[in-house]
DNA sequence: CGACCCCTTGATTAGCCTCAACAACCGTGG
DNA sequence: CCACGGTTGTTGAGGCTAATCAAGGGGTCG
């Protein structure tokens, strides 16, 4: 258990020992969930985030017209369940894709770290600015590319996510996702979804086996989707010194 | 000029006066642009962040299909171009929907805020959390709901944005955009949004007069929109003690 | 073994896009 | 001040993308 944002996070910074330790403590508790659990609610008053484990898990967003969104799909040392902090509850709600273990700490602890981790907290502001355009990708995506590419994209951000776990080969992967998850992603129902799929496999952009996916040609697959790869060029530049 | 920023945050805490001269430091350069202006560039390097002081911009993003997606509108006391403090380069481009003037500060003085202001760095990590969520908003918007009903957010979301500037009534508004731009916004074309607004006219929700528009009934277009003001219910309860 | 979920495919429908034409408006320059 | 060109708004007709409806097959779990 535990080390999971540090490593994450390890990647952009070289932390100190104090770092390492402050970002250790948010991590002393660990629950687990099973697949397809809905770990919180929309609308549930709440003070907690969570660092993901292990496991893969989505937040989502139901509509009046009992239609769902899901807006962002979570892989091990995210921090998820942020919309806490913001507002007094949840704003989303968050659904297990696979069993997951969580890491949950209350929201004060994160003040904590505002007033004695500076560059920490300035690096986990980069972060949320990061995550925030590839939020602004997908709008582009879903707002102005036809199906296919929209499904591609969605590919390429999870290829590109593998990436960054240790051990992971982003270009070929167990996909724990139905078609009707995939289309609440990218705006499509599950019919059309299951036909772009069809259509990129026959394309030998993708092959597919059962629930696994391989990539056989990314560049190109990134390319017609009009993928950026937002989590490769972070500047942490401009950081304040480490305490 | 200046003092827009610590007005905004304002809204949300009582600002000591070290935090108040803090904020204000970053405003001590104007610059003024005309309707129309690219001010920034996708792709651009670029060190500095702005303060919008007066006026409204649009941030958007160029498809490799020739169309465009405008993400997100701002309005005077946003923070915008912040995609410079993640990436070395912006991320989206940066376009002036009205006269504006903006103060321009390097994203080094962000980095002084972090150290010494953490409350402040706290409270606009939380005001990037809440703007994240008007963004998964508008993806829901846009991928799972029909084009009357994304016109309708925009208009509810544009109203709510104005209600937070002193002064303004926010059922009324002159409304700098083309309806390309509001196609832009929504994922339609110009022409849909020529067809939706009129529908919404004579179903008697808005009013309209060239660029001008009013909300008949603000209640029934958000409900139908799916509006969700997000602004309206900020935690602060968290945050760190001032300095 | 049966029930359920998920994938797959076909046929039809509907919402939005494209193309087109014209009117209204605006900023510009003479 | 007016004439002009370009942009924006408006409306109609037709086409295409993706949704809907429907039916069958495979896999998994109880």
């Amino acid at each position: 258990m535990g080390g999971c944002l540090a490593e994450r996070l390890s990647h952009y910074l070289v932390l100190t020992a104090r770092e390492e330790a402050a970002l250790n403590a948010l991590e002393q508790t660990e629950r687990s969930f099973r697949r397809g659990t809905i770990v919180r609610h929309e609308q549930d008053p709440a003070r907690d985030l969570f660092i993901v484990q292990k496991g893969w898990m989505y937040s989502c967003i139901l509509l009046g017209n009992g239609t769902r969104q899901i807006i962002c799909i979570h892989f091990p040392g995210d921090l998820v369940g942020v919309s806490t902090l913001a507002f007094g509850k949840s704003a989303d709600s968050l659904v297990a894709l696979t069993d997951v273990a969580l890491c949950p700490f209350d929201k004060d602890r994160l003040a904590g770290l505002f007033e004695e981790q500076p560059r920490l907290a300035a690096l986990l502001f980069t972060l949320a600015i990061a995550e925030r355009e590839t939020l602004a990708d997908r709008i582009a995506s879903i707002g102005r590319t036809p199906a296919r590419a929209r499904v591609g994209l969605l590919l390429c951000e999870i290829s590109a996510r593998l990436g960054l776990l240790d051990g992971a080969d982003s270009m070929s992967f167990q996909l724990p996702m139905t078609q009707e998850d995939i289309g609440d992603v990218t705006g499509l129902t599950a019919v059309h979804v299951n036909r772009m799929m069809r259509m990129l496999a026959d394309d030998n952009l993708i092959e597919r086996n059962g629930s696994h996916v391989r990539l056989l040609d990314g560049q190109r697959l990134a390319e017609e989707s009009g993928f950026n790869d937002r989590l490769a060029g972070i500047d942490t530049s401009w950081l304040p010194p480490s305490r």
